[in-house]
DNA sequence: CAATACTTGCAACTAAGTTGCATATAGGGC
DNA sequence: GCCCTATATGCAACTTAGTTGCAAGTATTG
């Protein structure tokens, strides 16, 4: 999807030191299509160079703490991260599968919340709206046959 | 809500033998206006009688098997527990309180999705939806004036 | 080059939930 | 009533995902 740079780039516009721990978590997590749990960008940045797991929390919170990166919930107990919302990338619902925890992007688009409703109607101060479908996905379906 | 009666019948109905501690779990649960986590569940049940940890989570494991509890995710690490949609008890979006992690019930109705919709364009088995809001609730939004 | 700040690693800890196994407790059959 | 089996509960130890404290390494800056 990206060259280097641009994660060097994206760190840097952002006021983070891109040092090669940090470049390599933010590519872990923009090279692939599916948000991932802390466990498979442990293994995707291990591939290539040593993290001990504390360094790649500590990065995961700075990423979400600066907005380069979301935090996501599946449904189950590990936190899934995916590239946060920018120009070419828009909010989005997911998809988790209920038989192997895979989380899987959907279209934008497909239906529109409107916050400002709810907003007028309420108390409370909503800030963010999060869709997740269940069910089973496509590998998981060929698997079964 | 309901009478004590009410929670033995929803137990026997669903073939579950109905122990105190389980109708203890399931009244606690419904109850509340809230969807709880394990550990105010606990709380709920010891207030008026003891019960150990593995207890209310095998408890609470069989009665979301059973359909009587519905199992919903807040976004932090913790289940919350509410009860399943029936007759009187429609399918509702949730909030979330990034504050104080409490949970609440929104109005059904808000809007509605389609999963047929998203059924047809997907290969994909989609089973339910999930929509949880995020924001500050009430009570933060006053204890910080 | 010393002083300071930032980054990473290691070990120990925590929260929420799970597993294995032992001990009740409740019904059935005789 | 007593034995046998099935189900329910409890206790201790374990697991997973993430966090904290502190030490050591690296970089930066005056």
């Amino acid at each position: 999807m990206n060259e280097r740079s641009d994660y060097i780039n994206m760190l840097e516009s952002n006021a983070v030191d891109p040092t090669p721990l940090r470049e390599a978590v933010l590519m872990s997590i923009g090279e692939d299509s599916r948000p991932l749990a802390a466990a498979e960008i442990m293994a995707a940045v291990r591939s290539r160079m040593s993290i001990n797991k504390v360094t790649l929390y500590r990065i995961l919170d700075l990423l979400v703490g600066k907005g380069l990166v979301k935090r996501l919930s599946a449904g189950d107990r590990a936190y899934r991260y995916g590239m946060a919302k920018t120009r070419h990338h828009q909010a989005h619902p997911h998809f988790v599968c209920s038989r192997c925890g895979v989380m899987e992007c959907l279209e934008p688009g497909l239906f529109c919340i409107d916050i400002r409703k709810f907003q007028t109607n309420s108390k409370r101060i909503i800030k963010y709206v999060d869709v997740r479908f269940e069910g089973i996905c496509e590998s998981c379906i060929k698997a079964q046959k």
